[in-house]
RNA sequence: GCUGAGGUAGCCUAGCCCGGGAAGGCGCCAGCCUUGAAAGCUGGUGGCGGUUCCGCCACGGGAGUUCAAAUCUCCCCCUCAGCGCCA
């Protein structure tokens, strides 16, 4: 979110962000037309008030001296009421008119990033190559998670409904295992960790820009109006709302486990196999508040430490610069990093690194100052998955695949698990096998959409 | 959830009963003094708009009464204490 007086200053860069991001030029000209409205009406009110002020003023004397109060003054008053009440509730339908827009309006890409339509014209700026050999004849990581009945989407769904899974067993063991070893990584590297709400609420939302525009996309609660967090990044960031941070507290890492809940509304029907893409999952995030001089440095270091968690895992991965088209909302630059899953043969997006600059900090109120007399003003907050869970977890499905059908404890995480080297399969399944329901009579391989291999 | 007390500038506090220009202290900034610093003294220190100066807004948020609201009325939020409930 810009400042209104940010946009009336810069209206040019607002709309050429908006033609690189395919978007209408004209709701920056729109935000004018309506601010030079509300100013007008705020003068006239101010002028009014002004005249009301004084006439007050003489009564108050009149009513000190006990003198007679002048009629004209009250009679005039009575009209100045009225016309300043009139004149107030249209300055603050105004306003919130305004501020509608603003919240609408996206952050202007920076000049780094890559110009382009759509995901095709994303830049690939890094690759890592997994140091163990690629499995053979890798299969898509549902199959192997039934066939150990450690993956169960059955009762996920019985339980909670379509898009909810349940992983049993040494799966189980193995994400929690995998949650502690990043969070262990980055607090090593310098993040403070934080265990913060899950449920928010809407001022929350709009601070970190979940809301107004994507509603649809959170679980709200009733009866408390209560959202369940998207992602860390709302509570996490929120934590500073209406704070001012002092320069040296910056620049602030956080990093953050907690579940995510979406509703993933208008993807129904798309990748119901597997995990790829769920309603809850757990997340390891990270999240820097920064000065606005060094937020893209940070964005770099975010980068690295997301990578480096891939790396250590010795997983396939590529860093992609996401391009004008394809760059979220909020942000003014984003890295997505992709994880190659070698039984699905496509790339799964396992952590977004973004530089919001000031437009969270502008929504949510977060301050800094250089030193204490200093005026405060808005800082920048950036933040990186480090990393997704149920994405990571294919990836490790899919290429720790051994030739016998078992599937490999990453060395990195085995220490979590008492040094095991294998998942052992799940023995108690009741009267059927996991996960077999819906999708047992489908066929044992089932490749999803190819891509390029790594 | 109930009862009570509270919310005033970065922090602390007066004003509220009984309506009429938001006072004071701390902290911070500048100046004077000093070799330097402290102390002391003087001034400044919320936001917006036009800019020597002035105007408007601002007392948790909102609505109302009134010529006029920090002050009276109503609704909501938050903090603290006691009680109740509770993993």
């Amino acid at each position: 979110m810009y400042p209104i007086s940010y946009v009336r200053e810069s209206a040019d860069t607002l709309r050429a962000g908006l033609v690189a991001r395919g978007r209408d030029p004209s709701a920056v000209d729109r935000i004018l037309s309506l601010d030079r409205e509300r100013r007008a009406a705020g003068d006239e009110a101010n002028r009014l008030r002004a005249e009301r002020n004084r006439a007050t003023e003489r009564l108050a004397e009149a009513a000190k001296s006990s003198t007679p109060p002048d009629d004209a003054d009250r009679a005039r008053l009575g009209e100045l009421r009225d016309r300043i009440r009139e004149l107030e509730s249209t300055g603050s339908a105004l306003d919130g008119e305004i501020r509608e827009r603003l919240l609408l309006l996206p952050q202007t890409p920076h000049s780094s990033v890559p110009h382009g339509t759509g995901a095709a014209d994303n830049i690939e700026v890094a690759r890592f190559e997994a140091k163990r050999p690629a499995p053979n004849a890798p299969r898509p990581h549902f199959e192997v998670g039934h066939e150990l009945n450690l993956l169960d989407e059955e009762r996920g769904a019985k339980v909670a409904g379509e898009g909810f899974f349940v992983l049993w067993g040494d799966l189980a063991r193995l994400e929690h295992a995998l949650i502690r070893f990043m969070r262990e990584l980055h607090r090593s590297r310098g993040y403070v960790e934080v265990s913060p709400p899950i449920l928010v609420n809407s001022e929350s939302m709009v601070g970190t820009g979940q809301l107004p525009k994507f509603a649809d996309d959170s679980y709200q609660v009733s009866p408390d109006g209560l959202w369940l967090v998207p992602t860390a990044e709302v509570p996490v960031t929120n934590l500073f709302r209406d704070e001012v941070l002092l320069a040296d507290d910056l620049p602030l890492r956080l990093v953050a486990y907690t579940p995510c809940f979406r509703r993933e509304a208008g993807s129904h029907g798309v990748e119901t196999r597997g995990i790829a893409r769920v309603h809850q999952f757990d997340k390891v995030e990270l999240v820097q508040f920064t000065t606005p001089e060094s937020s893209y440095d940070a964005l770099e270091e975010l980068r690295t430490e997301a990578e480096e968690v891939l790396r250590r895992l010795d997983l396939p991965f590529r860093t992609m610069d996401l391009c004008t088209g394809d760059l979220g909302e909020k942000a003014a630059k984003c890295y997505d990093l992709e994880l190659w899953a070698p039984g699905s043969q496509r790339w799964l997006e396992v952590s977004s690194v973004s530089n919001f600059e000031a437009y969270q900090a502008v929504r949510a109120n977060i301050r800094w100052r250089r030193h204490q007399s200093a005026k405060p003003g808005p800082l920048h907050t950036l933040n990186a998955s480090g990393v997704a869970l149920p994405r990571l977890v294919i990836a490790i499905l899919e290429n720790y695949q051994t030739a016998d059908g078992r599937v490999e404890v990453p060395p990195a995480v085995r220490d979590e698990m008492g040094g095991q080297k294998f998942l052992e399969p799940n023995p108690f399944v009741g009267e059927k096998e996991l996960g077999r329901g819906r999708h047992s009579r489908r066929s044992s391989r089932t490749p999803g959409p190819a891509t390029e291999k790594p």
